[in-house]
RNA sequence: AGGUCGUUAGCUCAGUUGGUUCAGAGCGCUGCCUUGACAGGGCAGAGGUCACCAGUUCGAGUCUGGUACGGCCUACCA
């Protein structure tokens, strides 16, 4: 045997992955003859690095593709990546920074032209790596959200929104990261539980020297900013204070005492001091009593000079500074431990400061409104559908979308500031002009426009995503090209929960907008890759194995399957390197499925007798796994579609049908059983293809040379026969006789090689004596008869049919009864319940006739075995 | 705090209209097995009051209500 009893993935997976893409085999073009099949990748970050839960992402997508493709269908699975504003942005500052470049030091144009080259050097190392996973994307697709024409649709929508009037600047209280100096959508705050302290601080009342208030904060570093003391109206404690005023700390700056319902009269202290610049809901508050804004901290969290005190210090340094302060002023009453919910930078993990300032916003009021109701009608359909309700109540509950940010690598914001304070959207400076000459009757210069120094939210050019990969012209022209009518809408989207809202809801939205369509039909949402401690894998836990080095160990086939082997929609998968060895064993094990038919010999002269209901079995097995696989796939099942497939290739071909079939050692087989099998292994290869494309394609091509238009990739799905049940039950049964046999010699110590003679009690032989060779051979028997007597036996009963095996002396007749008495005690305890169920006559009058006539069969069944082990029994003597 | 989903074998999970494919699967575990396709293997086996309490029903893992615990989402009291 020349093949290696070790199947050994490298070089075939770059063997064939070549093949393919030499081949064009994962290319589509729009041809009207065929239904297409889309997916558009979730794109990753241009300089991103794959990590596990690409793995499964991908995983997923190129299984459904891949099958799509088998079943004839245009399949076009569309691959990119994203620009990732903050993340690239905050890379290529971190990178800058270590060459001792200052981003503040140099103007915009040189760091996106440093940016631009980090990109060159890692930007796409990431579909690279897709490729050793075996990603079968069409890779002369390949987009990224900052390409010219991509970069032109995000401008004319921008443009196109503001027309609308659902685009808007405003000033909000925003998350401001001061690490990034970025604003941040709600969404990408991360909140985190925190032990922090809570202070209590004496703020004295003017004109009255010995009286005090004391208010607790957990931020004493604000207290500059404080513009008033507020309590609660019914707060009997303070009410005398009322009108009156309270004097800062410290700076000495005195500020009113008010009231309002917000406070809380049992928390802390019950007086609540108000800094509307750094917290949203004294800026509400501050709102409703009309209080001014005092904005003591810089973009970057530091202290400015209206703070008075500690200027041009850190927030943080601050606070322990100014509790030292406080303590010599002997207005810290005291320092309480606190635990409390902080806002964190998704992407820089910095402290979120709330803060006041200018932003762009898309009114998300009337936008919405077809995009849920998409979801709720299922014209979208999510995967699993628990997510529907959560969808729900975010579209219910939606907040203006902050779309700027204070960046410099993405989309720049097209809006033109002019001399006179006004400004002008538009694509292109030179229409900025003219927009702007003929609004305001004048004749600007063109270098008195300035256009806005912020780029938008990254998710703001990923939304347009399943529409701009197609026809990106399509937002500044409104005609749909050739192959934006084909292939959209896409029929599924394959993504992680996390970003339903970031991403998925926002590309509903946007498709709607533009195009009156849904962009997906299906969205299966992923779970999150976890360690075994049920956290998620991450570069900065170091948790996470390395995506490649799985890949080179276990084979991409391998690492495929355990990962699919247990993730759910939906769920998260705990991921074990078990699984994947249980990957890449199911692999070795298909290996050397193949190695044992390649090496029989055909002998013309046999004939395939013996093997004819092996076969007959396994053609029925094949169709009823194909049937329940298809199911698995139409609900997206992809774990138990891929389970049924290991099942059926394992026990039913390997542990069953093989052996049933195969010849004895160094013997000859038949020509048709030979052909017969080799057609079955062809058949397992295709369903096993869109799982493990790489081990199937090498097979296919082992068993014989075939043309490049016969490759597995684009062989035919195979369609379901119908198949007979019974036939698949009789083997059930006869494999449950094979079983107990085999039973029978392990647990006496009888070696498999002694033959037996079995002798059978039963009213039906017939299902023996067409599955009599099967019989034989997988229980080692060298005779089989009826209705003999058999002296001195071991016997066994399955259903009602009773076996008996002579023994000679190797029966223990006591053991042997005991056991039998065991068995006929619980049958009779089983009989006694169906007959209480028959004897009951409300359950006989109101039950379905078919369960009644079951639960009489069930009595009759009883009844037999129990007549068969009796009689068993009594020949024991 | 509100909402929502969940709790089935040691682990990860199936269980679709209440009744024979209802107590399942894979992994793990235990025992035996090595010239024979594969020890990355074979054969056999053990393991669960279906979280708890009540109710509906002839009948509940499945339906209803409650309790406990857990996940997720949202909102956050300085």
């Amino acid at each position: 045997m020349s093949l290696s009893t070790k199947y050994d993935p490298t070089e075939t997976e770059s063997k064939w992955y070549k093949f393919w893409l030499e081949e064009k085999m994962f290319a589509s073009t729009v041809n009207h003859r065929k239904e297409p099949y889309t997916i558009v990748i979730p794109p990753p970050n241009v300089t991103g690095v794959l990590h596990m839960g690409h793995m499964l992402n991908n995983t997923i997508q190129d299984v459904l593709i891949r099958k799509a493709r088998m079943e004839g269908k245009n399949a076009c699975w569309v691959p990119g990546t994203d620009h990732a504003s903050i993340a690239t942005e905050a890379k290529v500052v971190g990178m800058l920074k270590a060459k001792g470049i200052d981003k503040k030091s140099i103007t915009r144009e040189e760091f996106l032209a440093y940016a631009r080259e980090w990109k060159e050097k890692y930007g796409g190392i990431i579909l690279e790596q897709l490729k050793k996973l075996g990603a079968s994307c069409d890779w002369d697709r390949t987009r990224f959200t900052m390409d010219a024409d991509m970069s032109d649709a995000v401008t004319s929508v921008f443009v196109d929104l503001h027309k609308k009037g659902k685009i808007y600047r405003g000033i909000r209280m925003v998350n401001w990261d001061p690490l990034g100096r970025t604003a941040l959508s709600d969404d990408e705050v991360i909140f985190k539980e925190v032990n922090s302290k809570l202070y209590y601080i004496n703020y004295k009342i003017e004109g009255n020297e010995n009286e005090f208030l004391t208010i607790a904060t957990t931020r004493p570093e604000t207290i500059m900013a404080d513009v008033a003391i507020c309590i609660n109206p019914n707060d009997a404690r303070f009410a005398h204070l009322k009108g009156e005023k309270a004097i800062i700390p410290l700076i000495n700056r005195a500020i009113p005492i008010l009231e309002d319902d917000y406070v809380d009269m049992e928390f802390g202290t019950g007086c609540l001091k108000i800094t509307p610049a750094h917290d949203i809901n004294d800026y509400e508050i501050g709102l409703r009593h009309q209080l001014p804004v005092i904005d003591i901290i810089n973009e970057d969290g530091t202290l400015n000079e209206k703070a008075e005190i500690l200027i041009g210090e850190d927030r943080f340094i601050a606070r322990k500074k100014i509790t030292k302060l406080l303590k010599k002023a002997d207005q810290l009453v005291k320092e309480e431990e606190y635990q409390s919910n902080i806002g964190h930078s998704e992407r820089t993990d910095a402290v979120i400061e709330p803060k006041l300032s200018l932003q762009w916003f898309l009114n998300m009021e009337t936008i919405t409104q077809p995009a849920l109701k998409a979801v709720m009608d299922n014209v979208v359909q999510l995967y699993p559908p628990k997510f529907k309700n959560m969808y729900r109540s975010w579209m219910e509950n939606v907040r203006d979308w902050c779309i700027s940010r204070q960046l410099w690598w993405g989309h720049q914001i097209p809006a033109f500031y002019l001399p006179n304070g006004e400004y002008v959207v538009a694509k292109t400076q030179e229409e900025a002009l003219e927009i702007a000459n003929e609004k305001f009757n004048a004749t600007f210069l063109p270098s008195e426009l300035t256009q806005d120094e912020d780029v938008l939210d990254t998710w703001f050019s990923a939304w347009l995503w399943p529409i701009s990969v197609f026809d990106p012209e399509f937002f500044t022209t409104g005609e749909k090209k050739e192959d934006l009518k084909y292939y959209y809408p896409t029929n599924d989207l394959v993504t992680a929960p996390e970003i339903l809202f970031f991403w998925v809801a926002r590309m509903i939205i946007a498709g709607y907008e533009y195009t009156g369509e849904k962009p997906f039909r299906n969205v299966y949402l992923t779970g999150i890759v976890r360690d075994k401690l049920g956290r998620k894998m991450s570069k900065s836990l170091g948790n996470s194995p390395d995506p490649l080095e799985l890949i080179k160990i276990y084979g991409a086939d391998g690492v495929r399957t355990g990962m699919l082997f247990s993730s759910p929609a939906g769920n998260d998968l705990p991921f074990d390197l078990k699984l994947v060895e249980q990957g890449r064993n199911f692999a070795n094990k298909i290996w050397n499925a193949f190695r044992l038919i390649k090496g029989w010999e055909i002998d013309a002269n046999l004939s395939a007798g013996d093997n004819r209901a092996a076969m007959e079995w396994f053609e029925h097995k094949y169709n009823q796994s194909l049937v329940e696989i298809e199911d698995h796939f139409s609900k997206f099942r992809i774990s138990d579609a891929l389970m049924s497939t290991y099942k059926l290739v394992w026990d039913d071909f390997c542990s069953w049908y093989l052996e049933m079939v195969k010849p004895p050692y160094q013997h000859p087989i038949d020509q048709e059983t030979y052909n017969k099998t080799i057609g079955f292994l062809e058949g397992i290869l295709k369903l096993l293809h869109p799982f493990m494309p790489f081990i199937t394609e090498e097979l296919w091509h082992e068993i014989k040379d075939r043309e490049v238009s016969e490759a597995l990739i684009v062989s035919q799905w195979p369609k379901a026969r119908s198949y007979d049940e019974k036939i698949i039950k009789d083997a059930q049964h006869i494999f449950e006789v094979v079983s107990q046999i085999r039973n029978i010699r392990a647990s006496k110590g009888i070696s498999p090689k002694e033959a037996f003679e079995l002798t059978i009690h039963t009213t039906c032989p017939g299902i023996y004596q067409s599955f009599e060779p099967v019989l034989k051979k997988l229980a080692n028997l060298n005779s089989l008869s009826f209705d003999q007597n058999v002296d001195n036996a071991i016997s066994f009963v399955v259903k009602s049919d009773e076996f008996f095996i002579p023994a000679g002396d190797q029966v223990d007749l006591e053991k042997e009864k005991e056991t039998l008495l065991k068995e006929i005690e619980y049958t009779k305890g089983f009989l006694a319940s169906v007959n209480k169920k028959l004897s009951n006559e409300r359950f006989v009058n109101n039950a379905p006739a078919a369960v009644v006539a079951a639960e009489k069969k069930k009595m009759a069944d009883a009844q037999g075995k129990i007549n068969a082990l009796e009689e068993s029994l009594a020949k024991l003597g």
